[in-house]
DNA sequence: TCTAATTCGGATAAAACTATCCTAAATTTG
DNA sequence: CAAATTTAGGATAGTTTTATCCGAATTAGA
């Protein structure tokens, strides 16, 4: 559904969000650490993130990651998966044509359209704030 | 959400279906032709939903892949996507934790589970001979 | 039986994705 | 100002996916 680099970006973000609601920021390695990812690679992914405006990032000592409770209401997870992966998930033709398109659709079209249409939903109306609520209480866990 | 190959595998497989509604089989030339998919890399696909049993192959003048309505009816869509993806994308944690888990969850899991079980349901309710019949009606596409 | 058509399988190559490493730049702290 | 910390960005590898090519095997038909 979605390629590791956005599925790391999802982890590293819900994170940083929840520790955005402490005020706090996240150091590049404590986040690979607490979403089990490699480290090198979501420094890359990260650093996509913040170019994108989704995250702000703080060079030097005590530097990291961060992203305000008042912000993280504002990024939807949509937000996120565009800026990685593109839109193609929740919008494109599940069959492959060049867009999907109700005047000529593909024979899954009418089946398809469903389900990638409640997928944009959810990720519209889904934000990193609301998914970062669980991981302090504990019902929620970013690595096994 | 699919692999080129799965894509190309089912946009094969529902025009393949709809062939065998006429009785004929497809030569792979023809097939890659009808669904704009490159021919040496289509054949690997068919070759691997044969092997899965998905569909016949025929060597040979007058040979080619097919695939007959009673067996179309019972050829769903999950399989094909089963036999060349896997089944992570509509069984696997949407965040990419090892395994979905509702005793551990990832903070996605409510949302995702909705949507990824939504996908499996369409997936495994229809069948290849179902999505071929719009086909030589006219009103469903294969490639644009 | 010979020939042509056709899939099968292996080898290979190109592109994309995943991953790592190293240096530069920025910032805090002493 | 110097040193330490931390992200930014470029270079480079490894792996997977996508794609092509070619010879072998099989089959129909002349
Ligand atoms: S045309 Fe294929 S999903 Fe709409
Ligand atoms: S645990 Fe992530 S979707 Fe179920």
């Amino acid at each position: 559904m979605f390629s590791k680099a956005c599925q790391y970006a999802i982890r590293a973000t819900v994170l940083i969000a929840m520790e955005g609601r402490n005020g706090r920021r996240m150091s590049l390695v404590d986040i690979a650490q607490s979403t089990g990812s490699p480290p090198a690679f979501t420094a890359k992914v990260l650093q996509q993130l913040a170019r994108a405006g989704i995250l702000d990032s703080t060079k030097g000592p005590n530097g990291g990651f961060d992203l305000t409770p008042a912000k993280a209401r504002k990024v939807k997870l949509s937000m996120v998966v565009k800026a990685i992966d593109g839109d193609d998930v929740y919008k494109g033709c599940g069959m492959g044509l060049p867009q999907c398109n109700a005047k000529k659709p593909c024979p899954l079209h009418d089946h398809f359209q469903q389900v990638r249409d409640d997928l944009r939903r959810m990720l519209e109306g889904t934000d990193m704030h609301t998914l970062s609520l669980g991981l302090d209480a504990g019902t929620t866990y970013l690595k096994r």
